[in-house]
DNA sequence: GTCTATAGGGCGATAGAC
DNA sequence: GTCTATCGCCCTATAGAC
Protein backbone atom coordinates (compact mmCIF):
# COMPACT_ATOMS: atom_id res chain seq x y z
CA UNK A 1 0.00 0.00 0.00
CA UNK A 2 1.25 3.44 -0.77
CA UNK A 3 1.96 5.76 1.80
CA UNK A 4 0.42 8.09 0.26
CA UNK A 5 -3.51 7.54 -1.65
CA UNK A 6 -4.54 10.19 -3.37
CA UNK A 7 -7.14 12.94 -2.36
CA UNK A 8 -7.01 12.65 1.57
CA UNK A 9 -9.08 15.47 2.32
CA UNK A 10 -11.88 14.17 0.22
CA UNK A 11 -11.53 10.49 2.14
CA UNK A 12 -11.46 12.76 5.42
CA UNK A 13 -14.84 14.59 4.51
CA UNK A 14 -16.36 11.26 3.49
CA UNK A 15 -15.56 9.74 6.27
CA UNK A 16 -16.75 12.35 8.43
CA UNK A 17 -19.85 12.69 6.99
CA UNK A 18 -20.43 9.05 7.46
CA UNK A 19 -19.54 9.23 11.04
CA UNK A 20 -21.42 12.36 11.55
CA UNK A 21 -24.54 10.62 10.18
CA UNK A 22 -24.28 7.39 12.01
CA UNK A 23 -23.40 8.60 15.66
CA UNK A 24 -24.11 12.57 15.33
CA UNK A 25 -21.00 15.15 15.38
CA UNK A 26 -20.11 16.05 18.88
CA UNK A 27 -20.02 12.28 19.59
CA UNK A 28 -17.50 11.64 16.83
CA UNK A 29 -13.83 11.91 17.49
CA UNK A 30 -11.11 13.04 15.08
CA UNK A 31 -9.72 9.75 15.82
CA UNK A 32 -12.30 7.80 14.46
CA UNK A 33 -12.66 9.90 11.15
CA UNK A 34 -8.82 9.80 10.92
CA UNK A 35 -8.74 6.00 11.04
CA UNK A 36 -11.72 5.49 8.99
CA UNK A 37 -9.89 7.30 6.23
CA UNK A 38 -6.65 5.26 6.96
CA UNK A 39 -5.10 8.16 8.41
CA UNK A 40 -3.69 9.28 11.54
CA UNK A 41 -5.17 11.93 13.75
CA UNK A 42 -2.13 14.49 13.44
CA UNK A 43 -2.98 14.46 9.13
CA UNK A 44 -6.79 15.45 9.96
CA UNK A 45 -5.22 18.46 11.29
CA UNK A 46 -3.25 19.18 8.77
CA UNK A 47 -6.17 19.16 6.09
CA UNK A 48 -8.56 21.18 8.48
CA UNK A 49 -7.94 23.41 11.18
CA UNK A 50 -10.79 22.17 13.37
CA UNK A 51 -13.12 19.34 13.66
CA UNK A 52 -16.36 21.37 12.71
CA UNK A 53 -14.38 22.93 9.22
CA UNK A 54 -15.12 18.79 7.44
CA UNK A 55 -18.41 19.95 6.79
CA UNK A 56 -18.02 23.08 5.54
CA UNK A 57 -14.83 22.76 3.28
CA UNK A 58 -16.63 21.75 0.16
CA UNK A 59 -18.42 25.14 -0.36
CA UNK A 60 -15.69 27.25 -0.60
CA UNK A 61 -17.15 29.66 -3.16
CA UNK A 62 -14.91 32.17 -5.09
CA UNK A 63 -14.45 35.45 -3.24
CA UNK A 64 -13.73 37.53 -6.47
CA UNK A 65 -16.49 36.83 -8.46
CA UNK A 66 -19.24 37.50 -6.00
CA UNK A 67 -17.48 40.93 -4.70
CA UNK A 68 -16.44 41.86 -8.70
CA UNK A 69 -20.01 40.85 -9.67
CA UNK A 70 -21.32 43.30 -6.97
CA UNK A 71 -19.27 46.04 -8.01
CA UNK A 72 -20.02 45.96 -11.72
CA UNK A 73 -23.90 46.01 -11.42
CA UNK A 74 -25.42 49.04 -13.26
CA UNK A 75 -25.67 51.91 -11.64
CA UNK A 76 -29.43 51.77 -11.49
CA UNK A 77 -29.63 48.95 -9.23
CA UNK A 78 -30.42 49.74 -5.55
CA UNK A 79 -27.61 48.09 -3.16
CA UNK A 80 -30.12 45.16 -2.32
CA UNK A 81 -30.64 44.28 -5.76
CA UNK A 82 -27.00 44.65 -6.63
CA UNK A 83 -25.81 42.35 -3.85
CA UNK A 84 -29.01 39.50 -4.65
CA UNK A 85 -26.92 39.92 -8.20
CA UNK A 86 -23.75 38.76 -7.09
CA UNK A 87 -25.00 36.11 -4.87
CA UNK A 88 -27.32 34.92 -7.65
CA UNK A 89 -23.77 35.08 -9.67
CA UNK A 90 -21.31 33.73 -7.74
CA UNK A 91 -23.39 31.25 -5.74
CA UNK A 92 -26.71 30.02 -6.78
CA UNK A 93 -25.53 29.38 -10.15
CA UNK A 94 -22.53 27.08 -9.33
CA UNK A 95 -24.81 25.21 -6.93
CA UNK A 96 -27.06 24.33 -9.19
CA UNK A 97 -25.61 21.12 -10.21
CA UNK A 98 -25.74 20.05 -6.42
CA UNK A 99 -29.12 20.14 -5.82
CA UNK A 100 -30.01 17.84 -3.65
CA UNK A 101 -27.15 15.80 -3.08
CA UNK A 102 -24.65 16.13 -0.12
CA UNK A 103 -25.60 19.69 0.64
CA UNK A 104 -29.07 18.38 2.34
CA UNK A 105 -27.42 16.20 4.27
CA UNK A 106 -24.85 18.49 5.49
CA UNK A 107 -27.89 21.17 6.44
CA UNK A 108 -29.27 17.94 8.28
CA UNK A 109 -26.34 18.07 10.51
CA UNK A 110 -25.82 21.68 10.57
CA UNK A 111 -29.42 22.19 11.65
CA UNK A 112 -28.55 19.19 14.90
CA UNK A 113 -25.47 20.55 16.11
CA UNK A 114 -25.49 24.52 17.54
CA UNK A 115 -21.45 23.84 17.27
CA UNK A 116 -21.94 23.85 13.86
CA UNK A 117 -24.92 26.16 13.37
CA UNK A 118 -21.98 28.79 14.96
CA UNK A 119 -19.76 28.61 12.62
CA UNK A 120 -22.31 28.72 9.32
CA UNK A 121 -23.66 31.57 10.97
CA UNK A 122 -19.89 32.93 10.66
CA UNK A 123 -19.87 32.08 7.40
CA UNK A 124 -22.76 33.99 7.12
CA UNK A 125 -21.31 36.71 8.49
CA UNK A 126 -17.78 36.75 6.29
CA UNK A 127 -20.20 36.79 3.38
CA UNK A 128 -22.16 39.83 4.38
CA UNK A 129 -19.02 41.90 5.23
CA UNK A 130 -18.08 40.45 1.80
CA UNK A 131 -20.49 42.42 0.00
CA UNK A 132 -20.71 45.35 2.44
CA UNK A 133 -16.80 45.92 1.21
CA UNK A 134 -18.45 45.66 -1.96
CA UNK A 135 -21.44 47.92 -1.90
CA UNK A 136 -19.08 50.43 -0.16
CA UNK A 137 -16.93 50.63 -3.30
CA UNK A 138 -20.15 51.34 -5.49
CA UNK A 139 -20.61 54.05 -3.21
CA UNK A 140 -23.39 52.96 -0.82
CA UNK A 141 -22.64 54.66 2.52
CA UNK A 142 -21.39 52.43 5.43
CA UNK A 143 -24.42 51.78 7.24
CA UNK A 144 -26.82 50.95 4.34
CA UNK A 145 -23.94 48.87 2.44
CA UNK A 146 -23.93 46.87 5.91
CA UNK A 147 -27.46 46.40 5.97
CA UNK A 148 -28.38 45.69 2.20
CA UNK A 149 -25.77 43.06 2.38
CA UNK A 150 -27.15 41.19 5.48
CA UNK A 151 -30.57 41.39 3.66
CA UNK A 152 -29.34 39.71 0.61
CA UNK A 153 -27.94 37.27 2.73
CA UNK A 154 -31.10 36.23 4.28
CA UNK A 155 -33.02 36.37 1.34
CA UNK A 156 -30.27 33.76 0.07
CA UNK A 157 -30.07 31.55 3.40
CA UNK A 158 -33.92 31.35 3.06
CA UNK A 159 -34.12 30.77 -0.53
CA UNK A 160 -31.85 27.97 -0.04
CA UNK A 161 -33.54 26.24 2.16
CA UNK A 162 -36.75 26.05 -0.09
CA UNK A 163 -34.31 24.65 -2.86
CA UNK A 164 -32.98 22.20 -0.57
CA UNK A 165 -36.95 20.80 0.38
CA UNK A 166 -37.40 17.53 -0.80
CA UNK A 167 -39.05 17.61 -4.04
CA UNK A 168 -38.45 21.01 -4.69
CA UNK A 169 -38.00 21.37 -8.86
CA UNK A 170 -37.02 25.43 -9.14
CA UNK A 171 -33.61 26.62 -9.83
CA UNK A 172 -32.05 28.32 -5.83
CA UNK A 173 -31.87 31.76 -8.31
CA UNK A 174 -35.95 31.41 -8.68
CA UNK A 175 -36.30 31.03 -5.10
CA UNK A 176 -34.33 33.70 -4.48
CA UNK A 177 -36.49 36.36 -6.61
CA UNK A 178 -39.37 34.79 -5.04
CA UNK A 179 -38.23 35.64 -1.66
CA UNK A 180 -37.02 38.84 -2.91
CA UNK A 181 -40.46 39.56 -3.73
CA UNK A 182 -42.28 38.34 -0.49
CA UNK A 183 -40.03 41.03 1.29
CA UNK A 184 -40.40 43.92 -0.38
CA UNK A 185 -44.35 43.39 -0.78
CA UNK A 186 -44.52 42.60 2.41
CA UNK A 187 -42.82 45.75 3.14
CA UNK A 188 -45.03 47.97 1.63
CA UNK B 1 -13.77 35.97 55.30
CA UNK B 2 -17.17 34.33 54.84
CA UNK B 3 -17.11 31.00 52.26
CA UNK B 4 -18.22 32.68 49.69
CA UNK B 5 -18.00 36.21 48.89
CA UNK B 6 -21.24 38.17 47.12
CA UNK B 7 -21.63 38.41 44.21
CA UNK B 8 -19.72 35.58 42.33
CA UNK B 9 -20.91 35.69 39.08
CA UNK B 10 -19.92 38.98 39.21
CA UNK B 11 -16.53 38.47 40.34
CA UNK B 12 -16.09 36.13 37.96
CA UNK B 13 -16.62 38.44 35.05
CA UNK B 14 -14.91 41.29 36.50
CA UNK B 15 -11.81 39.08 36.83
CA UNK B 16 -12.31 37.63 33.31
CA UNK B 17 -12.30 40.80 31.66
CA UNK B 18 -9.45 42.02 33.32
CA UNK B 19 -7.48 39.31 32.55
CA UNK B 20 -9.08 39.32 28.76
CA UNK B 21 -7.68 43.04 28.84
CA UNK B 22 -4.01 41.76 29.61
CA UNK B 23 -3.39 38.87 28.05
CA UNK B 24 -6.43 38.31 25.31
CA UNK B 25 -9.49 35.99 25.66
CA UNK B 26 -7.27 33.15 24.10
CA UNK B 27 -3.91 32.78 26.28
CA UNK B 28 -5.90 33.25 29.60
CA UNK B 29 -7.37 30.21 31.18
CA UNK B 30 -10.39 29.39 33.23
CA UNK B 31 -8.23 28.46 35.92
CA UNK B 32 -6.70 31.83 36.46
CA UNK B 33 -10.10 33.41 35.89
CA UNK B 34 -11.59 31.48 38.74
CA UNK B 35 -8.26 32.21 40.96
CA UNK B 36 -8.53 35.86 40.47
CA UNK B 37 -11.89 36.03 41.62
CA UNK B 38 -10.98 33.64 45.00
CA UNK B 39 -13.03 30.19 43.30
CA UNK B 40 -12.61 27.05 42.54
CA UNK B 41 -12.20 26.41 38.35
CA UNK B 42 -15.51 23.65 38.95
CA UNK B 43 -17.66 26.85 40.50
CA UNK B 44 -16.49 28.61 37.17
CA UNK B 45 -18.66 26.29 35.05
CA UNK B 46 -21.57 26.55 37.63
CA UNK B 47 -21.98 29.68 36.74
CA UNK B 48 -20.87 30.32 33.13
CA UNK B 49 -21.82 26.72 30.32
CA UNK B 50 -18.26 27.50 28.68
CA UNK B 51 -15.63 30.39 28.33
CA UNK B 52 -17.03 32.27 26.29
CA UNK B 53 -20.20 32.99 27.98
CA UNK B 54 -18.42 35.30 30.51
CA UNK B 55 -17.89 37.58 27.70
CA UNK B 56 -21.61 38.07 26.90
CA UNK B 57 -23.62 36.82 30.05
CA UNK B 58 -24.37 40.92 31.21
CA UNK B 59 -25.89 41.06 28.18
CA UNK B 60 -29.23 39.53 28.44
CA UNK B 61 -32.72 40.85 27.18
CA UNK B 62 -36.53 40.07 28.02
CA UNK B 63 -37.21 37.62 24.94
CA UNK B 64 -41.19 38.46 25.79
CA UNK B 65 -40.77 41.91 26.04
CA UNK B 66 -39.22 41.94 21.97
CA UNK B 67 -41.90 39.24 20.99
CA UNK B 68 -44.61 41.32 22.74
CA UNK B 69 -43.63 44.22 21.46
CA UNK B 70 -43.30 43.20 17.61
CA UNK B 71 -46.74 41.13 17.82
CA UNK B 72 -48.40 43.99 19.04
CA UNK B 73 -47.52 46.85 17.05
CA UNK B 74 -50.30 48.65 15.09
CA UNK B 75 -51.40 46.58 11.94
CA UNK B 76 -49.96 50.34 9.67
CA UNK B 77 -46.11 48.97 9.97
CA UNK B 78 -44.56 46.92 7.92
CA UNK B 79 -42.77 43.67 9.67
CA UNK B 80 -39.37 46.18 9.01
CA UNK B 81 -40.79 48.39 10.95
CA UNK B 82 -42.36 46.35 13.56
CA UNK B 83 -39.12 44.34 14.37
CA UNK B 84 -37.32 47.74 14.78
CA UNK B 85 -39.96 48.91 17.22
CA UNK B 86 -39.36 45.23 19.16
CA UNK B 87 -35.44 46.33 19.45
CA UNK B 88 -35.85 49.98 20.33
CA UNK B 89 -38.09 49.05 23.21
CA UNK B 90 -36.67 45.64 24.64
CA UNK B 91 -33.20 46.46 23.60
CA UNK B 92 -32.04 49.80 22.83
CA UNK B 93 -33.73 51.74 25.51
CA UNK B 94 -32.78 49.44 28.35
CA UNK B 95 -29.31 49.65 26.88
CA UNK B 96 -29.14 53.41 27.15
CA UNK B 97 -28.18 53.53 31.01
CA UNK B 98 -24.91 51.45 30.19
CA UNK B 99 -23.40 53.93 27.27
CA UNK B 100 -19.76 54.16 26.89
CA UNK B 101 -19.46 51.36 29.73
CA UNK B 102 -18.41 48.26 29.44
CA UNK B 103 -19.96 47.35 26.37
CA UNK B 104 -17.29 49.09 24.67
CA UNK B 105 -14.80 47.16 26.05
CA UNK B 106 -16.65 44.12 25.38
CA UNK B 107 -17.02 45.39 21.62
CA UNK B 108 -13.34 45.35 21.36
CA UNK B 109 -12.87 42.53 22.92
CA UNK B 110 -14.89 40.31 19.98
CA UNK B 111 -13.72 42.08 17.02
CA UNK B 112 -9.95 40.93 17.97
CA UNK B 113 -11.47 36.83 19.05
CA UNK B 114 -12.41 34.97 16.19
CA UNK B 115 -14.11 32.85 18.78
CA UNK B 116 -16.16 35.42 20.17
CA UNK B 117 -17.04 36.46 17.09
CA UNK B 118 -18.82 32.78 16.51
CA UNK B 119 -20.86 33.26 19.71
CA UNK B 120 -21.78 36.70 19.01
CA UNK B 121 -22.95 36.30 15.84
CA UNK B 122 -25.08 32.91 17.18
CA UNK B 123 -26.44 35.32 19.35
CA UNK B 124 -27.44 37.93 16.66
CA UNK B 125 -28.90 34.88 14.57
CA UNK B 126 -31.17 33.86 17.80
CA UNK B 127 -32.47 37.66 17.98
CA UNK B 128 -33.41 37.32 14.60
CA UNK B 129 -35.36 33.82 14.88
CA UNK B 130 -36.75 35.48 17.98
CA UNK B 131 -38.23 38.00 15.95
CA UNK B 132 -39.13 36.30 12.98
CA UNK B 133 -41.21 34.11 15.22
CA UNK B 134 -42.97 37.39 16.27
CA UNK B 135 -44.03 38.60 13.09
CA UNK B 136 -45.46 35.10 11.78
CA UNK B 137 -47.92 35.57 14.36
CA UNK B 138 -48.80 39.04 13.23
CA UNK B 139 -49.43 37.48 9.79
CA UNK B 140 -45.91 38.23 7.86
CA UNK B 141 -45.61 35.38 5.34
CA UNK B 142 -42.34 33.15 6.45
CA UNK B 143 -39.74 34.39 4.42
CA UNK B 144 -40.43 37.71 4.31
CA UNK B 145 -40.57 37.23 8.72
CA UNK B 146 -36.84 36.25 8.38
CA UNK B 147 -35.57 38.49 5.63
CA UNK B 148 -37.24 41.58 7.87
CA UNK B 149 -36.15 40.31 11.40
CA UNK B 150 -32.49 40.15 9.48
CA UNK B 151 -32.64 43.36 8.36
CA UNK B 152 -33.58 45.01 11.90
CA UNK B 153 -31.24 42.81 13.34
CA UNK B 154 -28.41 44.52 11.19
CA UNK B 155 -29.71 47.94 11.90
CA UNK B 156 -29.58 47.22 15.20
CA UNK B 157 -25.54 46.40 15.36
CA UNK B 158 -24.29 48.70 13.03
CA UNK B 159 -26.29 51.32 14.95
CA UNK B 160 -24.91 50.08 18.18
CA UNK B 161 -21.43 50.17 16.39
CA UNK B 162 -21.88 53.82 15.94
CA UNK B 163 -23.23 54.02 19.90
CA UNK B 164 -19.88 52.68 21.48
CA UNK B 165 -18.28 55.31 19.49
CA UNK B 166 -15.75 57.43 21.53
CA UNK B 167 -17.37 60.83 21.59
CA UNK B 168 -20.96 59.94 20.75
CA UNK B 169 -23.39 62.26 22.20
CA UNK B 170 -26.65 60.55 20.88
CA UNK B 171 -29.26 57.55 22.19
CA UNK B 172 -28.76 53.79 20.48
CA UNK B 173 -32.64 54.45 19.47
CA UNK B 174 -31.55 57.80 17.25
CA UNK B 175 -29.06 55.70 15.81
CA UNK B 176 -31.09 53.39 14.65
CA UNK B 177 -33.75 55.63 12.98
CA UNK B 178 -30.66 57.39 11.39
CA UNK B 179 -29.42 54.11 9.87
CA UNK B 180 -33.01 52.63 9.11
CA UNK B 181 -33.52 55.92 7.12
CA UNK B 182 -29.88 55.69 5.39
CA UNK B 183 -31.34 51.71 4.27
CA UNK B 184 -34.21 53.19 2.91
CA UNK B 185 -33.31 55.67 1.01
CA UNK B 186 -30.38 54.33 -0.49
CA UNK B 187 -32.88 51.26 -1.71
CA UNK B 188 -35.11 53.39 -3.92
C1' DG C 1 -13.65 17.99 44.31
C1' DT C 2 -11.20 14.55 41.34
C1' DC C 3 -10.73 12.13 37.04
C1' DT C 4 -10.93 11.48 32.21
C1' DA C 5 -11.81 12.15 27.31
C1' DT C 6 -10.75 14.88 23.67
C1' DA C 7 -9.62 19.13 20.94
C1' DG C 8 -6.02 21.41 19.23
C1' DG C 9 -1.30 22.58 18.61
C1' DG C 10 4.35 22.24 18.71
C1' DC C 11 8.14 19.91 17.25
C1' DG C 12 10.72 16.70 14.83
C1' DA C 13 11.44 12.38 12.23
C1' DT C 14 10.45 10.02 8.02
C1' DA C 15 9.06 8.77 3.57
C1' DG C 16 7.45 9.61 -0.54
C1' DA C 17 7.18 13.01 -4.88
C1' DC C 18 9.72 16.22 -7.76
C1' DG D 1 19.12 17.59 -3.29
C1' DT D 2 14.03 20.13 -2.00
C1' DC D 3 9.29 20.08 -0.80
C1' DT D 4 5.44 18.32 1.44
C1' DA D 5 2.35 14.93 3.41
C1' DT D 6 2.33 11.76 7.10
C1' DC D 7 3.09 10.25 11.64
C1' DG D 8 4.56 9.88 16.63
C1' DC D 9 5.02 11.74 20.97
C1' DC D 10 4.62 15.48 23.72
C1' DC D 11 1.75 19.02 26.04
C1' DT D 12 -2.14 22.13 27.71
C1' DA D 13 -6.88 23.31 28.61
C1' DT D 14 -11.78 22.69 28.11
C1' DA D 15 -15.72 20.45 29.42
C1' DG D 16 -18.22 16.90 31.13
C1' DA D 17 -18.49 12.64 33.99
C1' DC D 18 -18.10 10.46 38.33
Amino acid sequence: MARWEPGARGRLQAAALELFAEQGFEKTTVDQIASRAGMNRRSFFHHFADKREVVFGGQDTDPELLTDTVRTQPDALGPLAAALAGLRVAIAEPSEQFRGGAAVQVGALIAASPELQEREFAKRAHLAEQIAGALRERGTPEGAAAVSAWTAVAVFFVARNRWNQPGNERTLAAHMDEVATEFLSAER
